[in-house]
RNA sequence: GGGGGCGUAGCUCAGUUGGUUAGAGCGCCGGCCUGUCACGCCGGAGGUCGCGGGUUCGAGUCCCGUCGCUCCCGCCA
């Protein structure tokens, strides 16, 4: 059930572990202590199966040899707690049960002492899934006992050892970092914590330790990590949570390719510690302009085709007024090739309807049925040439369906790129047991904001620009922030970002440029983050460095649905805990020692 | 903020076109049972159909509202 461990320390309630147990302990006495897994009262014979944490062991009651055990053993239930002594005893070669990694032997009780009654479960430990979430959640004590929680939590333990035992041989120190802070601006929304000594002042929860672990890298510790918690306000997903864990990392003297280098070695020991099969390091860096173009992602599943093509050069003289339209606004049309396969109606519309959640305002389809024809609802409205030239991009072949949307090229990469996932989804596009680990490199560094008028940093504005050539920009090369680049990179694991990180501004004058690009001020930069451009006056080496969703890792690697189900303790989609119903009010009292009152 | 799905016994679910006393499996309780391991056999208890309102002779079923959980868009790496 779980990795191998050590037999425990004898103590007062066991001297070993249930599931650890084997044929090599037959005829010796053992004691062991856990919960009633299952029973199997025979009236005469009763069979219990005692579960610990590594595993399930039965128990056997004869009446004739221990009547007093036997006679208590009767008012056992599901989930009691005992501790019971006796003998291990191989068992007769038909009672063996393979299912049962202590299936070759039993313990024959001599000794019952139940530690704890319990109540009847409110659903069953015994069995995998099939209960609702909120109902496990608010049981969360009952749900860990379950195997696959069981499982899911040792694995977390063993990928964070694993993290830590690669960072421990490159000498990097762990270091923890405030969580009563002050905004630093990842973008998201803080979680706000009112002062006591401070009316009206607040501390914000860290949405990362970007700007300590960089004003560590400044304070001479070079090597830094740290198993962080980080919150962020905002709506949760199924790989999102208001809090969540990560492991920060931040080197000095470095460029990007030692970081990148560490991280392999780093995920490398990760995926072999739970045999995860992955190509072998140094892994693919893919541009992010490339990801974009080819996969409509800056998180590209790149296990399965259905790359994305730009028709605009076979479309650019049509009549066809919506692709005329897109294209004349400055916009694209881009398609992709689904592959010999037959759809009916109902599902054309599903899709269309799946592309328009990505706010495209619709999805062209077309069977293929000659090089220069299509059965489509726009085939009319194109000439055989075009129609021809789309097949020829799209590398179509007779009896293969496109798909073409006509759109801004965020909104058209966006939906075409969530469009071929949605695909690879629903026709198992996706080879089993393949997986893919590379870098996106070289995101853009602005973003033009048309409602503020303004440049938005795409990371965060403390990651180092590059030039549109990928070389590190210099002061000059921010006069034209449309072009530039950032000397950042991500970690994508089939198709989901599980790292990311930066090399960072270590001068200052580029620090002060780019927030001023992004409509920080001296003033307002001095007022958020004067401790930061303090430090960058002293020397400051050149720093970068990245951080990984744990709880993502976990789950991929466990193969879980969300990340909930790999957290001892999550929060439920709303942000609510059903375990201690928080968030919950507090009292008047509370609220005016803080200078509060409610709304 | 928006869209989809779900909510019926302790659990997982079924419940037809609106029609008698709302069902099944598991669990639970009682009885029987000495080699079971999802033990078996017999019997039994157990329901605010999420909540509120409406339509109707009649609502688990239809309508409106609301709450909770969940998936997604926005937001967020």
């Amino acid at each position: 059930m779980n990795e191998r461990m050590r037999a425990p320390r004898p103590n007062h309630y066991r001297d070993a572990w249930a599931g650890e147990l084997d044929a090599d302990r037959a005829g010796r006495e053992a004691r062991v202590a856990g919960w009633v897994h299952r029973r199997r009262d025979h009236g005469g014979l009763i069979f219990i199966d005692l579960r610990d944490r590594t595993g399930v062991l039965q128990l056997v009651f004869h009446p004739e040899t221990a009547a007093d055990a036997h006679a208590e053993a009767h008012k056992l239930r599901s989930e009691d707690v005992i501790t019971v002594t006796g003998e291990i005893r191989r068992r007769d070669p038909e009672n063996v049960n393979p299912n049962l990694s202590t299936g070759e032997i039993e313990l024959a009780v001599a000794a019952l002492e139940i530690l704890a009654d319990a109540e009847t479960p409110p659903f069953p430990i015994d069995e995998d899934g099939g209960v609702g979430e909120e109902l496990r959640l608010r049981h969360r004590t009952l749900d860990l006992r379950r195997a696959p929680m069981q499982e899911a939590i040792v694995l977390r333990h063993r990928i964070i050892r694993a993290m830590r035992t690669v960072l421990e041989e490159r000498d990097f120190l762990e270091i923890e970092t405030p969580y009563l802070t002050r905004s630093t601006p990842e973008g998201a929304r803080d979680f706000l914590v009112p002062a006591r000594m401070a009316p009206g002042s607040f501390y914000a929860l860290p949405q990362s330790p970007q700007l300590f672990k960089q004003l560590l890298m400044i304070g001479g510790l070079e090597r830094y990590y740290q198993i962080a918690r980080c919150f962020r306000d905002e709506d949760s997903r199924a790989d999102r949570l208001p809090e969540f864990t990560q492991l920060d990392i931040e080197m000095g003297f470095v460029e990007e390719d030692d970081v990148l280098e560490m991280m392999e070695a780093v995920m490398t020991a990760v995926f072999a510690t739970v045999e995860f099969p992955v190509p072998p390091a140094p892994w693919p860096r893919m541009t992010h302009a490339e990801a974009m173009s080819r996969f409509g992602s800056d998180r590209p599943d790149t296990r399965f085709g259905l790359e994305l093509h730009d028709l605009g050069g076979p479309l650019a003289h049509t009549d066809f007024k919506v692709f005329a339209s897109a294209l004349g606004s400055g916009g694209v049309v881009r398609g992709i090739n689904a592959g010999a396969r037959e759809l009916p109606r109902s599902e054309l519309d599903a899709l269309t309807d799946f592309v328009k959640r990505y706010g495209a305002k619709g999805l062209v389809w077309a069977f293929v049925e000659s090089a220069d024809a299509w059965r489509s609802p726009i085939a009319k409205f194109l000439s055989a040439a075009e129609i021809a030239a789309v097949n020829e991009r799209l590398q179509a072949s007779v009896g293969d369906v496109l798909f073409i949307v006509a759109d801004s090229a965020e909104v058209a990469l966006a939906s075409l790129g969530a469009l071929r996932v949605e695909l690879a989804r629903r026709f198992s596009l996706v080879p089993e047991g393949v997986h893919d680990v590379r870098w996106i490199v070289r995101f853009p560094m602005f973003q033009y904001s048309p409602e503020e008028k303004r440049w938005d940093a795409e990371h965060h504005p403390f990651t180092a620009p590059a030039t549109a050539a990928g070389d590190p920009a210099g002061l000059a090369d921010l006069d034209d922030p449309a072009t530039l680049l950032s000397r950042s990179y991500d970690l994508v694991l089939d198709g989901n970002e599980i790292g990311g990180g930066s090399i960072r501004n270590h001068r200052l004058d580029i620090q002060r440029r780019v927030f001023e690009l992004i409509g920080i001020d001296d003033e307002e930069a001095e007022a958020r983050f004067g401790f930061l451009l303090d430090a960058l006056r002293y020397g400051a080496p050149p720093h970068g460095g990245i951080a990984m969703g744990i709880d993502r890792i976990v789950a991929l690697l466990g193969g879980r649905e969300n990340i909930r189900e790999v957290i001892a303790f999550p929060k439920a989609t709303s942000g609510g805990d059903p375990l201690t119903g928080a968030p919950a009010p507090v009292d008047a009292g509370q609220l005016r020692e803080l200078g509060l009152k409610l709304a």
